[in-house]
DNA sequence: TTCCAAAACACTAACGGTTAGTGCTACGGT
DNA sequence: ACCGTAGCACTAACCGTTAGTGTTTTGGAA
């Protein structure tokens, strides 16, 4: 009933991260197509109904961490330095993110969702839900200071930053060129003062 | 070898609606998860190969004419008036589209669509493919005068403002809120004269 | 008219992701 | 020491989708 205080959690934790590790190796190795459920939960030793008790996709295992993504954009908001500009510690916040998903260790993960259509369109989604989240937090952050369509507005524009500055030549020059515009669109979002 | 002069098109063609219709019907009766590929094919009296030779998908079927919102949007590009600003133009397709799908007669249908993922993602994947071919026709619009990546990130903006709008209490009004802040990101990208 | 190549269509069977149903086992709290 | 819960396993299936194969229809050529 209470919190469970230990081996539990810790046990399930790691079949967890066995689990995505074997999937992650595997995909790497022989192509995410090429790899199929059953092939991921033979290698981690573990039966498909539970694999999918803790994953709820196979699309899922690749994107593991993308909780993370969500709490470091809505952290950004609401745990920023007093009187930072909002749209500033967004582009930030970005920037590292394209940072982190450019360089080189990630680079063959990357590699690997660019070719795959599945993929793709499940990224796609899953930065949806962040949108939702994001503009939640601004929302709150800025009371009734800007309309909900502007939050909802903004939040996208700034998920588009991170997708398009990914697929970007030159990443980090991108970010700055999405972020002067959404800087601009900001602007003209204001009732009475700026940001 | 030469093109098909008649019928065998207008069959192909009448088989195609036929599966459409039976999808759509069927999809609004019993709802779309409820309903499955074998018995759409069954009552359209057609096999399932046959139906999968037409639509791609079992989603393709709610989403029978989404090369017309592409069309659109391109036309919308390069065929507009002499000197008419480009996203004047984009505006005033968006508005109409928008008006379209929250029209009395297509509701029904894009209440379903909201009610399913699985549509939900497709429809999301399905914009993406939008935004590239519009963000082609942008550049080719605009030759030299932009940046490849400001083209692109307007391209996502402006079917952006379709997703919020429709989803907005009051979709045209959303659709000027979000266009007054699109036309301030587009203002900031100039390298030397307005569009 | 007759014949041919292509394209539409059909059928079976399967593959791969996903889930329901059922039950066992191990852990943590009492 | 005991019990409820949660993690896990196994089977069997569902559903979308595709490969393989063969049949019919159609438009054009001989």
């Amino acid at each position: 009933m209470t919190v469970p205080t230990g081996r539990r959690e810790r046990k399930k934790a790691a079949t967890r991260q066995k689990i995505a590790d074997t999937a992650l190796r595997l995909f790497l190795e022989h192509g995410y197509d090429a790899v199929g459920i059953r092939d991921v939960a033979a290698e981690a030793d573990v039966a498909v109904t539970t694999l999918f008790s803790h994953f709820a996709s196979k699309e899922a295992l690749v994107f593991e961490q993308d909780e993370d993504f969500e709490h470091r954009l809505t952290q950004a908001v609401t745990g920023r330095a007093p009187h930072e500009p909002l749209i500033l510690a967004l582009r930030r916040e970005i920037q590292a993110l394209v940072r982190h998903c450019t360089g080189d260790g990630a680079a063959p993960i990357w590699r690997m969702i660019d070719g795959s259509p599945a993929l793709r369109q499940y990224e796609e989604s899953m930065r949806l839900r962040h949108t939702e989240s994001l503009a939640t937090a601004i929302a709150a952050d800025l009371g009734l200071a800007r309309t909900t369509t502007a939050c909802r507005t903004i939040a996208r524009f700034v998920i588009d930053a991170f997708s398009l500055a990914r697929e970007a030549p030159d990443p980090e020059t991108a970010v700055d060129e999405i972020f002067q515009m959404i800087e601009a669109a900001w602007g003209v979002t204001r009732p009475s003062e700026g940001a």
